[in-house]
DNA sequence: CTTCTATTCTAAGCACGAGTAGAAACCGGC
DNA sequence: GCCGGTTTCTACTCGTGCTTAGAATAGAAG
């Protein structure tokens, strides 16, 4: 599993043949089969443990700050977050990367996977608005998929060449609080 | 080429069969040699013609606010690439979906018209640091990609029916300007 | 040393998808 | 109505990837 989530993080589904994970797990590839029923079978386990990964991580980052403010805690999972897809396993990455492109039948299945997961910041967003501390011009959902995605995408551009993994974090938590700019607020 | 486009944004690079590509354009797959010398090549042009649509059109955008304030020219820039990456040609929505995903020829080439956009962005960010506005907190390189991140992963998960475009447009447009947060800032 | 189980192997089958060859169809100009 | 070029078709080849069958290997237990 651990051959097909690296293989399938970089190639994605259609693009992650049995044998290219076969060698990377040094074997040949029909031992696949002795403890996967198919390719897909495979495939959805992998996808499957990724979220969760991702989801048990940042609950557990979560539940040590139980009694902190909800902002706290909101950026407390944004560091989890983005450190399981940029630094955790490859498990995550390949959900991550893969929840486009499943089949149907893995993707329905999968989408209960990410429904929880989404919940837990659906959750959090909430708690910031019941303090009063979410500004009124955003509509709630949209930003929190915003920033779902700003940390998703964080893959496709991320290296430890590009900037440090502590300045994403802290660009990324700096970003949600309190936005790009300075002083004056240019919008319109 | 659109209805690659189309394929290619739903399937991904290596899900999209030639003969799916023939049949949303209503011929037979040979037809395509006709105009095309492989497949390859056939994706290579549709996955450029996306990203150059997207510079295209944000230059545009750009273009008309020449002298406005560098916050207003940014935000506009938030508007165009959201409303070309959900509303317009699937042609970037291909480029968006599948630039992690592209065999190494390709993406060689395809990775230059990224930075030709990339600059645009840098520009943006600059115009909006020289005006003294950017806050120190940020990287900037950071800032700049999880913006476009959160827009480019906004197919994802974005359809009519999780929120009006035009709520995403302002909910982007405040989240970049002035983050989640209202009064206080509940950083660490 | 033998036997049983767990695990992996080699060899083959089968389907499918890219690409080629060459024939047909279409169409504007004469 | 015929001719030229353009465009698309049908029929086929070839490689590749998933999957199955059945043999080989490796240990552990007796």
């Amino acid at each position: 599993m651990e051959a097909a989530a690296e293989v399938l993080a970089r190639k994605g589904f259609a693009g992650s043949r049995l044998s290219d994970i076969a060698e990377v797990a040094e074997v040949q590839a029909p031992a696949i089969y002795y403890y996967f029923q198919s390719r897909e079978s495979l495939i959805e386990a992998v996808v499957m443990e990724g979220t969760r990964n991702a989801t048990i991580h940042v609950e557990q980052v979560l539940a040590e700050l139980s009694d902190a403010d909800p902002v706290t805690r909101l950026l407390a999972a944004i560091e989890g977050h983005l450190r399981v897809a940029l630094q955790g396993s490859s498990f995550t990455l390949a959900s991550i990367r893969n929840s486009g492109q499943l089949p149907e039948d893995i993707r329905a299945r999968q989408h209960n996977e990410e429904v929880k997961y989404g919940r837990i910041w659906r959750e959090l967003v909430n708690e910031v608005a019941a303090a009063g501390l979410l500004r009124e011009e955003l509509n709630p959902a949209a930003a929190q998929m915003l920033i779902i995605g700003a940390m998703n995408w964080a893959p496709e551009w991320w290296g430890p060449k590009v900037a440090p993994l502590e300045d994403v974090i802290a660009t990324a938590k700096a970003l949600v609080a309190g936005g790009l700019l300075n002083a004056e607020k240019g919008q319109r």
